[in-house]
DNA sequence: AGTTGTACCCATAGTGCAAGTGGTACATAT
DNA sequence: ATATGTACCACTTGCACTATGGGTACAACT
């Protein structure tokens, strides 16, 4: 698996990360239940910090696409494929674009509906508690 | 009507306005098509700049609380007492409140809801486009 | 001439957040 | 000992946005 690293990219170095492994196991470079090199090991070759890799690592094992086994490593999913091609940040797109389509004609000004956002987002801390 | 605006306050100044024209609406102390003074002559007398007294304003016509038409002034609007009750951003407050709630529990991260809503809300010279 | 709302220009201060870097530390295993 | 993923802490850089200000200008009307 070649992986390369583009720092003059305006896309975030984790993005990069993520969306190359992705390729390397759409492109069959990588199957699944393949060890996938440790976050210090990556984060050496490539020249970034082990937090950029383990950000990258998080977001691939949240949608299923890598499986990381503590100190055993980490591993390319079972489902990693078909996990690969779905892409959670399209959706959100989508589902987001929708909302503030509504809010818009609905009158809301833009600066109104990032104020409305802002105060959503940081409301968590309410939210949570509930449980 | 009475019109004071506390600079210590940390609410904005626009806001400020927005909110004490309302309550002077709901207290009767203005009525239906009377006029209020001019943006000029508000921001010359709160000791404002002319664009934040016109921020204002453009609000409370856009929740048709008050009326401009022109260089004839700006008069309160018909409709004021019954639209000054309601405040759109309650209103977006719970729809967006709803939206982010969906998108967390889809595993979606703070981060990148932040980041597929600064999208979204960039795109709308696209959407404009199509009109 | 004077006034109305409005629309531009540019500028400032403050805030909030993303992204990345650095270091240290831990439990769990070989 | 050495390696794994993970979790903290603090920091810098850069960007984007808000709120506010100062100025100039316009068409339309009195």
């Amino acid at each position: 698996m070649q992986i390369i690293i583009d720092i003059e990219d305006k896309a975030p170095l984790f993005a990069q990360l993520v969306s190359q492994i992705k390729s390397a196991i759409l492109d069959e470079k990588v199957m699944p239940g393949d060890p996938l090199p440790s976050i210090r090991q990556l984060a050496t070759d490539l020249e970034l910090n082990k937090k950029t890799v383990a950000k990258a690592y998080q977001l691939l094992e949240r949608d299923n696409v890598i499986q990381t086994k503590g100190y055993r490593g980490t591993f390319v999913h079972q489902d990693a494929i078909a996990n690969s091609s779905f892409d959670l940040s399209v959706w959100l797109g989508s589902k987001i674009d929708q909302t503030i389509k509504t809010l818009r004609s609905a009158g809301a000004t833009d600066s109104e509906i990032r104020i409305a956002f802002a105060n959503a987002m940081s409301n968590k801390i309410k939210n949570n508690k509930i449980k």
